[in-house]
DNA sequence: ATTCATTTAGGACGCTTGTCCTATAAAGTG
DNA sequence: CACTTTATAGGACAAGCGTCCTAAATGAAT
């Protein structure tokens, strides 16, 4: 069940494909061709597609986790690790360019769909506002943390949006700043 | 060719359908049913489906300059003319919780399916990017104008997406308020 | 070495897709 | 009326899809 397992191949290969192309325009054929493997094989490590789709989302959900983690380990203080949340959108520039914000896509992808895993996908935007949530609150902002936080996703995936859209890396880093900014100008004045 | 035309039925109805299930999930069979039609007829008014794709790209055009006209003579002032475009994230608040924004949905959608029509898509935002920017510009504030706009753009891009996931009407009406106020502060301070 | 469970390959299935073709119906014109 | 253009219906098509099935290969255990 490790990394190297054809099992955990199929999901990292169907991540990157339901990233770059869609759920539903990635094919079975695709994931195949990417893993190298026989196409009726899938389905003695998962029973539909739906199923690789739920792993996706688990793997998606447990890097999300690491990634908090590090960001608590290395962010000295909570307005440093609200910092890393932001850069988030420099770090990972080019792919958003190319393919929007892999939490902000599928989610929308999946409404589109009418699909049952759409409650999972949104797992993903709670565990960043969870986050971003308790350091408002570290902050002092005991009253309107979540707020906050919420505010922060929704310019971060509005930045997104138009990044892909625009390409325009001036735009982004001037986003960025004015997130930044905008962060230190709501610590200051505790609740 | 008007409304009423045959033609004119398959953009309305394909319009509607690729707002709310996505471009690729809807099927020739979709829009028949819908209209009514025969399935084969489409291709006596259509030679592809992309060239339908294209026609509501059009359709959503026109209908974009439509409402920025109205706006342009309902506004008093520039300001009120803004706080139109604000207000589309209250005024279609259902709409939008249920399919998104149809803009960046579909910019979206195309980008990922790497369509032809992508760029025709985005002339959508640059048609609210250049109404918002000749806005601010008529504010006195000649420099920045056209970053303003963009950042007001993103702003409801974000607010659209998490308004989709989480369906918060609070949410939108504070980052609404919000977005409001963020204008009136950038109007005093002319350029 | 033999047995048995695990893993794989590859084709068959039924269905849907976008597209095309041809026959028919309706509308317009002389 | 006859005749031509415009519009529609509906089936045929090849290709792709997710899914399923069976036979073969692999590997571990006795």
């Amino acid at each position: 069940m490790s990394k190297h397992s054809t099992r955990g191949q199929i999901v990292e290969a169907a991540d990157e494909l339901f990233y770059s192309q869609g759920f539903e325009a990635t094919s079975f054929a695709d994931i195949a061709g990417a893993v190298q493997i026989s196409r009726g094989n899938f389905y003695y490590h998962f029973k539909s597609k739906d199923d690789i789709l739920d792993a996706v989302i688990d793997r998606r959900i447990a890097k999300t986790r690491e990634l908090l983690d590090r960001w608590e380990a290395d962010g000295d203080t909570p307005e440093t690790r609200i910092g890393c949340f932001i850069l988030i959108l420099v770090t990972n520039q080019s792919k958003i360019m190319a393919h929007g914000c892999p939490v902000g896509t599928l989610a929308i992808e999946l409404t589109k769909l009418s699909h049952n895993a759409q409650p999972r996908a949104n797992e993903l935007f709670t565990l960043f506002n969870d986050w971003l949530t308790g350091q408002f609150r570290a902050l002092g902002r005991k009253n309107d943390a979540e707020e906050l936080a919420l505010h922060l996703v929704a310019r971060s995936q509005g930045v997104a949006v138009l990044a892909n859209a625009f390409k325009d890396e001036n735009f982004v880093r001037r986003e960025v700043d004015a997130m930044t900014d905008w962060v230190r100008t709501h610590i200051q004045a505790a609740n």
